[in-house]
DNA sequence: CCCGTCCTTCGCCCGGCCCCGAAGCGCCGC
DNA sequence: GCGGCGCTTCGGGGCCGGGCGAAGGACGGG
């Protein structure tokens, strides 16, 4: 744990509702530019900018400017992960106003960040561990000998996952309040099944709602494929 | 998750230092007084009461008055989850100044609310799925029929721990980054750890040191009862 | 080369809230 | 019942920080 002053520094990041509709808005896992941003958060170019800016100096966002424009996303699955929890305890403790604002469906499959979250989420974390394919290991979790068979012949680029910070590691599901399957591995597994198109991101609905996004749609194919290799249920 | 302006809401109550390190004295488990999280905070009596009164408004602290004192403790497990993991990237983000505050020990065992964390924590949760006491289940986890016999044999209290709003589910370790066990059978068996003397707190070294209060001991007996029930290795 | 677009910096105003000192209320112990 | 203690409420001062408008700098397209 950190001194609090840390803490307090790192929560204030996420302590107003502009920056709060960015970071948000972000865990779509889209680099979006200072312009979309703003919008997002209802407010004026300067004052995203501003904000913008503090969060990059506090480590919170990455950015990388591409001509004219600047690019933002999250700098670390560290960050998504604490987005993630800390949105579940605002959920429990200011209930929602009916039920959840996009229903079921946001549950059931979505981004986090750069990782697959929600039921299918939770349940591809479940059959990689049930089915031996993945082991505790300091600071995460290893590929087994099965796994590496098993993982390759799904098509997932293992060499990718392994260059990552960390190959494999929990991050807590909100909506399920259990873990899903973060770093390389999870990256490289919702890459491959956007990729095969085993699951297919939905169209944002309406602009300004950064929630949707998010939202990630299980496809036939991919729910026949995973349920073989995997034992995920529809 | 929720709105973003109640989303900010919620990380503005962690955002000033003294709530900071008021609500990392309680992660403790600890009931404590005004008083004495006016003194952790480092402020004064009157502003300790207002920040008290805003963690209470905000459904993060409960408050139960003894005569002229008033104890306060976190209001649940989930609070305790989103301070442990945004402790977790304040730490990543703002690197501690030397090395952790408290060394080894704070990684190896602690309290975190009402359930043991850090190196422990995570190999009980290994052990107790990893010998499937506890499967998978909406919500969480549930208890086996092996698993039931093996943690009443242990001389854990099943019925307490299923009185709990949650039997099991997982809490994010911030210093392990993987889960280790939460809800009505992880607080009881922090309990039964420490009355059978398992585990043992350490001495608040100076006051005014919250983290102090967290961290645990496992005794020589603990070592080995562990490691015979659940394959726990020191 | 010039204009439009995107983004930032500057100057200013304003609201919120953090803190303390002083005073008021409730409970315990003698 | 009286003094002491713990905690809260009230009033006032101060500061941090968010918001906008206007202006300035960088880049791309025509």
């Amino acid at each position: 744990m950190t001194s609090p002053a840390a803490f307090a520094a790192t929560a204030a990041l996420l302590a107003e509702p502009p920056r709060a509709a960015m970071l948000q808005a972000l865990l779509s896992g889209e680099a979006l530019t200072a312009g979309e941003l703003a919008r997002v958060a209802g407010i004026g170019a300067p004052a995203a900018s501003a904000h913008l800016a503090r969060l990059v100096e506090g480590g919170l966002v990455a950015v990388h400017p591409q001509g004219r424009h600047r690019y933002h996303r999250l700098a670390s699955e560290e960050v998504a992960a604490a987005i993630e929890t800390l949105g579940g305890l605002a959920a429990a403790v200011a209930p929602p106003p009916r039920r959840w604002p996009h229903g079921e469906e946001f549950r059931a499959a979505r981004l986090c960040y750069d990782h697959m979250a929600g039921r299918l989420g939770v349940a591809l974390h479940a059959g990689l561990t049930g089915r031996g394919w993945i082991a505790p290991s300091p600071g995460g979790w290893a590929a087994t000998a099965a796994g590496e068979a098993g993982l390759a012949a799904l098509g997932i680029d293992l060499p990718a996952a392994r260059s990552a910070r960390r190959f494999a590691c929990d991050c807590m599901d909100w909506s399920e309040r259990r873990p899903h399957l973060a770093g390389g591995l999870g990256r490289e597994l919702a890459a491959c099944c956007l990729r095969r198109h085993w699951v297919a991101r939905l169209p944002g609905m309406r602009e300004g709602d950064p929630l949707a996004r998010r939202r990630l749609r299980l496809t036939p194919e991919g729910a026949r494929r995973l349920h073989e290799a995997l034992g995920v249920a529809a």
